[in-house]
DNA sequence: TAGTGGTCTAGACCACCTC
DNA sequence: AGGTGGTCTAGACCACTAC
């Protein structure tokens, strides 16, 4: 049993704490100078303890404040059952999974042309560079920032779909615009990863050290070829998704949460 | 525009370098001592500044070896098409995956009898603790660790299928044996979440600070009812899942890649 | 105003790696 | 041996929040 450095024993100690409930989910902890009286260490050295659990996603700090300890309360988001088209309601899909949670989202919006970057390139097969649609959204559920979603779509298919480059919210939605035009997406590639958020990331979600991002990108395509090229960024502390494959009738039968 | 933190000024100039090229992937950073000169910094907030960055998962730090910009290389998994009955190899279905890719998989294995914990219990719809099998196994690829897989089999199946409780590896997969016993599979439902590691999975996983976990949940059910809820902790900076849904032949007639 | 965390410094000593 | 990062200290000053 090699001797732990000063530190660690401090964010081990404080974890196990934190964990067995003597710090439940948003209370307060004891101030550094009191944490560093009581392991008989520095400012200094409490503070690198501290942060270690804040890197961990365990807790957070504010000036002025003190730490506390991280709630966690997930939204999820099944994936599988997004942007069925027998959708009973008008507007987009997220907005009605919030609203059916009993939460309150709201969203800014904007497109531009741009030329595509070559991560969306490779998934539209269409040459890096060339011009595509891209429409973001910024949105929000009760005033926390929850996700970014950028969709692009190649210069081809907004020839054929020119509303796409309009401003503004098209209302049915766009997959059904589009397969109004009779371009219906018929097959998603959905990719997940996951990984600390970049600056700009950190920003929009107003995302803390600590907290990583899930990033999803779903490439929808036609029966012929792919139409649109979608990237959400999640905050990882808020969102799961699910999947739902196969018969999950045994499931779903007496489903009462 | 307000004025940043030197440490801020710090990471942002060396992020803005790492992205630009300056430092490529595995290539070495300057040291503390001759960063500290840069900046005109003490060598602490050169440090504050770096470590910033080790927790965004953009570079590592060793002792002795200096700081070192990290490299990406992914696994993708292709959770639809996983464990799928007309699977043409005996065999786990990880290990096929790994070897397709070229790789070179181990395993470690183990089944104990557990008390069912909260969250399994709730899936596979059985009193919390009460008795399940617990099926354990810790990857590897190319002898980097990979990721954890624990599946938990409710004790009322463990009476139909005893091959469950015992220990090692079942050659043809369990899937495959319990199909045999008449019980199938016929839906999954999958969730995925991400987080910082707890310690123990920072452990297991060899992973350093930065870099998040990407969970993988998969309750499997028959026409009647859950049967194992599998739980997959993956190291986030090395794989990636996919999913595909309805019709793809767009996308899969001319694969190059 | 008092207490909290946030930034920054200068310096000491240790542990690890390479030569 | 010399250079690298890792740990730790003591103290200063700033910024934010509460009262």
């Amino acid at each position: 049993m090699s001797k732990q450095p000063k530190y660690q024993q401090v964010a081990d100690a404080l974890r196990r704490e934190i964990d067995n409930g003597t710090y439940g989910p948003g209370s307060r902890l004891p101030s550094e100078a009191e944490l560093a009286a009581r392991f008989d260490a520095s400012r200094n050295t409490v503070r690198s303890g501290l942060s270690l659990l804040v890197s961990q996603g365990l807790i957070t700090s504010s000036q002025g404040l003190g730490y506390e300890v991280r709630k966690h309360e997930v939204f999820e988001l099944n994936a599988s059952r997004f942007e069925n088209l027998d959708f009973p309601q008008n507007g987009d899909a997220y907005s009605t999974d919030v609203v059916n949670a009993g939460r309150r989202p709201h969203q800014t919006f904007r497109v531009e042309v741009t030329t595509t970057p070559e991560y969306i390139a490779q998934r539209l097969k269409v040459e890096p560079g060339s011009r595509s649609v891209l429409r973001f959204c910024h949105r929000f559920v009760d005033d926390v920032p929850w996700s970014t979603q950028a969709t692009h779509y190649p210069d081809w298919l907004v020839q054929e779909a020119p509303r796409l480059a309009e401003p503004g919210d098209i209302d049915e939605g766009t997959t059904r615009y589009l397969a109004g035009l009779g371009i219906e997406q018929v097959g998603y590639a959905d990719e997940i990863a996951t990984r600390m958020p970049t600056p700009e990331e950190a920003r929009l979600l107003e995302i803390g050290p600590g907290v990583p991002v899930l990033l999803w990108t779903r490439t929808g395509y036609t029966t012929e070829r792919p139409v649109r090229c979608t990237v959400t960024t999640f905050r990882g502390d808020l969102n799961r998704m699910n999947y739902e494959i196969g018969d999950l009738s045994a499931r779903n039968e007496n489903e009462a949460k």
